[in-house]
DNA sequence: GAGCAACTATAGCCGCAACAATATTCCCCG
DNA sequence: CGGGGAATATTGTTGCGGCTATAGTTGCTC
């Protein structure tokens, strides 16, 4: 019975996640991070002026509302993001990287390409590597989790509502 | 900087994970499971006796010693596990899987399985889902999670302690 | 323009799980 | 046999994050 394929399928998805994630974790708190915080940093930094409006932010990422509430406090706090009042919405607010947000990223992106290269990408033929990627997109594509999709997408631009003037 | 091909690797990876496991948790909401509870069931279910020490059983699954205190009480009170004590070792304490665990996880299993069959295994070619199998594989075995990992593995039948009699 | 439904962000409340501290038991070593 | 260090399970403490409630804002409808 657990000896199914199936179960070993998603065993070995779900042990090779968890693996790469301990090292990223690791590699984040090297630089003061959270997964997290690193999320919110890379979905602003990919987004028009560094900025996205909270409801926004929490629907490209793996948060609630409420939890990017509190996560942007922690981040506010400590100095790598900063709200901004909405202009055009007045029920509305920006988050915004700082610039110590965008310094903080850049000591971090280059190490954690590089952990994804030893650990991921590196360990695998091209050709397999190939595959393995086809197969997780029509598997995403399939489940489509919503609110957590579009991370591989080109970019939304403006997902919602015009940042107006 | 953000659409490097190893991103977007890391992208699949976790939204095709993500997107599986919340399919999973509704699932296992249905038959009154949470996914570490799933988890706690299928561990014991696979060992001998159906039981395992408390240690065993944290190193065997996502959660730390405590955690697995707490799982355990929490699964106790419901009547799908009862605590046994170690007859050779005072210190520790075995989960045992009730007849009501047993039963509760026979009702879990065949629609787990489906899904897994309808999202996951069957959303691909044979020939993808076999290269993509061994490249998890690839990468499970490189990172290693440690406690994590023997999932799939045989089974550790006694991992560390003999339970004696 | 007034009323109302929808939207946005936040705060209250709750459960979960990790870490550290603690109590008990075991085993090694003399 | 006795002492000390390791192992085992539990409990206290802490932080995180989801759900719900709430307050403020917007835009639609009449």
């Amino acid at each position: 019975m657990f000896d199914d394929p199936r179960i070993t399928a998603v065993g070995l998805l779900v042990e090779a996640h968890a693996g790469l994630s301990a090292r990223f974790a690791a590699q984040f708190e090297e630089h003061g991070l959270s997964p997290v915080e690193f999320e919110m940093l890379t979905r602003l930094a990919r987004s028009p002026g560094n900025q996205l409006r909270m409801t926004d932010l929490a629907a490209q990422t793996s948060l609630s509302t409420s939890g990017v509430t509190r996560v942007v406090d922690r981040m506010e706090r400590d100095g790598l993001l900063r709200r901004r009042a909405c202009p055009s919405d007045r029920r509305s607010s920006y988050a915004v990287v700082t610039a110590a947000g965008l310094e903080r990223l850049d000591q971090t992106l280059p190490g954690h390409l590089r952990i994804i290269e030893q650990w991921f990408t590196g360990q695998l033929a091209p050709d397999t590597l190939r595959v393995l990627l086809d197969g997780l997109r029509q598997v995403r594509d399939a489940v489509h989790p919503g609110a957590t999709a579009g991370s591989t997408e080109p970019n939304p631009a403006e997902p919602t509502a015009p940042p107006g003037g």
